[in-house]
DNA sequence: GTGGTCTAGACCACC
DNA sequence: GTGGTCTAGACCACT
């Protein structure tokens, strides 16, 4: 099976559950900031999901601000302390 | 022809009996709670009838609380152990 | 073959190039403020291109405020008249 | 083994033996102006040397005007039909 | 081994 | 017939 979190039998978009746990993450500290997430390759391992998907979760992650992506390095997590949107 | 479940000779209005075999569905547990009930297509297809009545079926369960759509998403069947309206 | 306006051999990624043409539309007035551009579709079918790259093109138009996008509506040219980013 | 056309004995360094197979390849046509110069990864197979080497035959070339390299998308034969260094 | 780009398909809700 | 989501692959530059 996928991963156990990820319900796709639910109306909220797969891409959105991923985004969920990694916002959780961040939050519980599990992902401190400027530290890197997972690369999009094992998020793809871990959730059992096409890598668009996952790339729609970071994208997603990115545009809420959570995240900051660095081409060919990685995405970190960001420092939301000063200026959030 | 249609579907041997639709009377189209009945003074009860197709969508309604479209909406009646939905719920006979849920209540016997065909569709679960929580479940998506199927695509607008399929039902097009298993009743033999036009998209519109299809829409007015699951405006009517809607309505009557026997299902939620979640824009985007789909049309989930409702859990009614807790008494809301 | 495909469009004559897109070069795959360019460093230009696709989506940029198709980008690009849209904008100039966008500013030569062929595009007038709140008309709807071409569908996804459609645009797949002008420029010989994959759904996803098209979808790249329309999200970089839309990031960098020349269209917005209206779920199951389509995307429209925005007014930059006014607070432009 | 490597290439033929690469002799690891010479008093030239490898990279600049690939240099020059590239220069001549650009100069004899089979590789056009514009043209986006064979992938790193090929460029290792073909030569069978190390990605290092490969990298600084590509920084040399492009030191010496004969090619320009767009982040994220290759490294291109330059136009020198004009002029500037 | 990272993210960037691209292909070629699919099913869906909603209009 | 519109955009939203998803799959399952591919090649690439750059670190």
């Amino acid at each position: 099976m996928a991963a156990p979190e990820i319900d796709h039998e639910s109306p909220t978009p797969v891409y959105r559950q991923i985004a969920a746990v990694i916002i959780a993450d961040i939050e519980s500290g599990t992902l401190p900031v400027n530290r890197r997430i997972p690369s999009e390759a094992s998020l793809v391992q871990r959730f059992g999901v096409a890598r668009e998907t996952v790339r729609n979760a970071v994208r997603f992650l990115r545009e809420e601000g959570h995240v900051c992506t660095v081409p060919q390095r990685g995405t970190y997590v960001r420092d939301r302390s000063k200026g959030e949107d």
